[in-house]
DNA sequence: GTTTGATTAAAACGAACGTATGAATCCCGG
DNA sequence: CCGGGATTCATACGTTCGTTTTAATCAAAC
């Protein structure tokens, strides 16, 4: 099992190299440094940089989709007409739920959803799957429900602020220079005043045309 | 007059290689050879290629940040106490405007002002002076007194969400892969929908605790 | 026309990168 | 004990990077 072992600190040490620095910030050499493995180990185990984020990605991107859908199914299991609120909460949840739930690696997990959601290297568009396209097409399809009087393409404006809310804004904090204003929110207030914020925003009546 | 020509040409070709690919993703000879100047112009213009991207980031930001200070100006000259949507109108206007002006590079500065938000890469984080603090502060005690029952940790994330909406979200689109849902909102449509979107979260009743 | 300072050009440097290779080592069924 | 697949290791290759250097070119002042 030592082989395994080896994988897996290799999936947990470049997922916190790819969150810290970036893709072509993180260089193979760093990867393996911090895992305690040798160079070569990255091509043996995944082939080559780029698949070795790919693993990282679907580790990270997986468990959140899971939650999504089934926050969904529970949702919908209790009533046939969710309100905006919790479908926000069934939707942003599991985003801070990755980030907060307490491990040390937590901080840096949103930076690195931030950094695949940013990144223009050609590599980090190569991970979006059907699975991820069900989810958010469920979501899309059961806010349609519950705003009838809004056009599609506010609807869909509106699920990208949705998760650019939720993917940046506590990174934008965490990797900039301290900050002399307050103090930003952590943890479960974090997620509670996102609730907040775009549950309103999402429940916002249509632009006038 | 041609050694000024040619320092323009390489903002401009920087400006637009760093909003595609990142500051790593570009190289020095990848800017000067669109630029068409030689590889060393960059070093002798700028000094270092840190250097030059603090250049442009200053170009794209200054005039941003002219026009968020002016907004503010105009509205306070008419009013002493400004409608949230009002506000939340002066802050992200004027980086719609720079977006949907029209010119060819605009869909390109989105991107740029991405980038540098979400870059982990250090460069990325030594341009923001004593202007830009200013006037965030500026906003951020018009939006106080505008909101003056919300918990200042709740109001910095309100900011941050502010910023993150308006940043991100043309951005998202046009760097990935094409996507199978509704067609995204664009130019003036898209700024009007945030106005709506940002006004109604910036406007939700404080997060009881 | 020559000198002077500013700019451009061509070439090279050392470092870091991702990847590939072949030998060494480990682990376990026989 | 041993044989063989799986894994780790040290090392090297070829490329690309940012930067530097030195010479060539230009524009204008004297």
């Amino acid at each position: 099992m030592a082989s395994s072992d080896t994988r897996t600190q290799l999936l947990d040490a470049a997922e916190r190299l790819f969150a810290e620095r970036g893709y072509r910030g993180t260089s193979v050499r760093a990867i393996t440094e911090l895992a305690g493995a040798n160079l070569a180990a990255v091509g043996y185990h995944f082939g080559s940089k780029a698949q070795l984020l790919a693993a990282v990605v679907r580790r990270v991107i997986e468990p959140i989709n899971a939650a999504q859908c089934a926050g969904l199914d529970r949702l919908l299991a209790r009533t046939s007409q969710p309100r905006v609120a919790e479908l926000v909460e069934a939707f942003a949840g599991p985003l801070f739920d990755v980030i907060t739930e307490g491990d040390e690696s937590s901080a840096q997990t949103s930076q690195l959803i931030m950094t695949i959601l940013s990144d223009p290297a050609e590599e980090m568009r190569s991970w979006n799957g059907p699975v991820e396209d069900l989810v958010r097409d469920r979501y899309l399809a059961e806010f349609q429900r519950a705003l009838p009087d809004l056009s599609p393409p506010e609807l869909w404006f509106r699920m990208r602020g949705l998760l650019a809310v939720t993917a940046v804004d506590r990174v934008e904090i965490s990797h900039r220079r301290p900050v002399t204003g307050p103090s930003p929110a952590a943890g479960e207030e974090s997620r509670r005043f996102a609730i907040t914020f775009l549950a309103a925003a999402m429940s916002a009546p249509p632009t006038r045309t």
